[in-house]
DNA sequence: AAATCCCACGACATCGTTGTCACGACATCG
DNA sequence: CGATGTCGTGACAACGATGTCGTGGGATTT
């Protein structure tokens, strides 16, 4: 265990002062040449490097980017992080990557712990905590995917109940007239947002809207696939699924798949990597993780650099993918089926 | 923007010294009742935080496990750090993730800044770069997925080899003998454990190795799909694929089910989600990342605690899941496409 | 009752860096 | 030629916390 390099040394090495040093490294003009190359020469033969803990403590914040979601296991927080990171490699910015685990205690806790860290910028995916403790942070902070409760805020998402209404507009339009709404938790306000969708939808085309209908729980894949499981023996009217989350969709699939119930049509809030390659192939609902992290990287990015800026909520592109499903009436589903 | 509140404000509100307001804040048995009441009367009044950047400067080390991994969009590494994280969880720890880019200079660079973080371990899946300039680091570290290149160090993975080689004989058991090797890179590790036991198991069933059978440069799913093209262009004779890593695996499938190619066995090193959902239904040589994450962070934490341990290669668990991919001869697969 | 010990507490130094300021040397200006 | 400005440099304090060590007073020991 090698003892610690630090500027004390190298200006010993290069008979200067620590601060002289110091300037050297930061690329401070004002040092004459011959001294900057000996800290150079000094730097490279004791193999110094700076000590970011001590400089960030210094500075009085630390030059890290702090990332909150519910798991990075799930495709689409994975990607915005992929998106965010790219834009703070540009700033040599390096990404701390919290979970919160699903749990509103340890989320409060996570985002205490990165505030105590003094990370420059956090971009937060909220998950079901009440969010009004952060109304006196003062670090800047940027919410992705969805808003949080409790305070105002920048957020960037896409507008939800919109993609919701136009998904489940496709399916009624091929004549669904049962469409199961199956999503994870009403307590997260993209589910909610979601739902008000469906619900516009039916009311829109006259559909009365059916409690029996709605299955909530599907956080993972495994959730959805076995509610899907219930929700084919339970409710056999049904002729349509809306998944209003693509970890959800993936669950739906598989559950279907095995029961080979390919007569009911599903449709997708998010794409999936899949999507192409199951049958019946599946429309889905895009809206680009790359481009929501983007654009919420490049307002923290802005807000850190002293932006001042009144709480905003940015939409993201959201689109309709037409891949085929639920474009069969679900009569002529069953035929093909059938037949 | 509120100023920073320091132990100092503490001990003056509680009107004792700045060292009792620091045993309290720690949980030192030492302090008088009364004085403990009237300091955490003054943190809950004033709204302290302890600043864990000023802690870690004055501890020599920040407690903070850094995970650096190729890219977080791969399912693979993403479940690992699923799982490494929920370990670190126990202990409090939070845990910095940080790609290298696929770059190796950037690799280099993003290693030496967490050194000077002074991250109490790192956890890396190497990629192509060499090590060696991590032979002198005081940081404890554990490889995972693979192990590095130019030094000695812990490594958790699993038999790269014989995994492909079981992959490759369940192919030829069902009577396939021109069978494409699909993969990322051979300068990475993996991949090259990965075409010896491919190698291994054509040579033990006296079938020539065939260079042109071998594609490369499959990096993302995109690449798989587009390498797969060519494939089924230039190698017309091939009647089976062994894609040594998932994500390609999807690349892969989503060709063939474009190309409706469903006389091409397929096999997976690397199970994915979707596995059971596509048709054919794909086998698959399973190595749990969750398993690889966990006992790479009981390995990192037992050093962090001060373990001293030689070098060593931990070996994860490994088994082949028959889902009936190749189960067919190229004959039969033929017909029944044909059929 | 004297000697010893323990304990609560605080002053101070320290972790490694950078901001502030002052100082001396030399250049520039009127 | 004296006054002012610029520049390289270094001493020192500060960021906010904790380790070390000393102190004084009460409890314990003999």
């Amino acid at each position: 265990m090698k003892k610690k390099v630090t500027l004390s040394d190298v200006a010993a090495h290069a008979t200067t002062s620590i601060k002289t040093a110091s300037r050297v490294v930061n690329g401070d003009e004002n040092v004459t040449p011959e001294v900057k190359v000996r800290v150079e020469e000094a730097v490279e033969a004791l193999g110094y490097q700076v000590d970011l803990l001590a400089r960030s403590l210094r500075k009085g914040v630390d030059d890290v980017l702090a990332v909150v979601v519910p798991t990075i296991g799930d495709k689409f927080f994975a990607t915005a992080i992929e998106e965010i990171e790219a834009v703070a490699l540009d700033r040599d910015t390096q990404i701390i990557i919290a979970s919160n685990h699903l749990d509103p205690a340890k989320e409060k806790q996570v985002i205490r712990q990165l505030e105590q860290r003094r990370v420059s910028g956090m971009i937060i995916v909220p998950n079901v905590a009440d969010y009004s403790f952060m109304k006196t942070s003062s670090t800047p902070t940027v919410f992705l995917d969805r808003g949080p409760i409790g305070m105002e805020a920048d957020v960037v998402q896409v507008d939800d109940e919109f993609g919701a209404q136009l998904a489940t507009e496709h399916l009624i339009a091929a004549g669904h007239k049962n469409i199961a709404f199956v999503s994870d938790d009403l307590k997260i306000k993209t589910a909610r947002l979601r739902i008000d969708g469906y619900k516009a939808a039916l009311a829109k085309n006259q559909i009365a809207f059916n409690d029996k209908n709605v299955f909530m729980g599907a956080h993972s894949m495994d959730d959805a696939a076995r509610i899907t499981t219930e929700l084919l023996r339970n409710t056999p009217e049904i002729s349509a699924i809306f998944s209003s989350r693509s970890t959800a969709t993936m669950g739906v699939l598989r559950t279907l798949h095995e029961r080979n119930r390919h007569d009911i049509a599903v449709i997708s809030f998010g794409d999936f990597e899949m999507a192409q390659v199951v049958e019946p192939k599946i429309s889905v609902i895009d809206h680009s993780p790359r481009e929501l992290g983007r654009l919420a990287a490049e307002r923290i990015f802005a807000k850190i650099d002293g932006g001042e800026f009144e709480p905003e909520t940015i939409m993201g592109n959201l689109s309709i993918i037409r891949r085929g499903s639920g474009e069969l009436s679900p009569k002529e589903v069953r035929n093909v089926s059938v037949g």
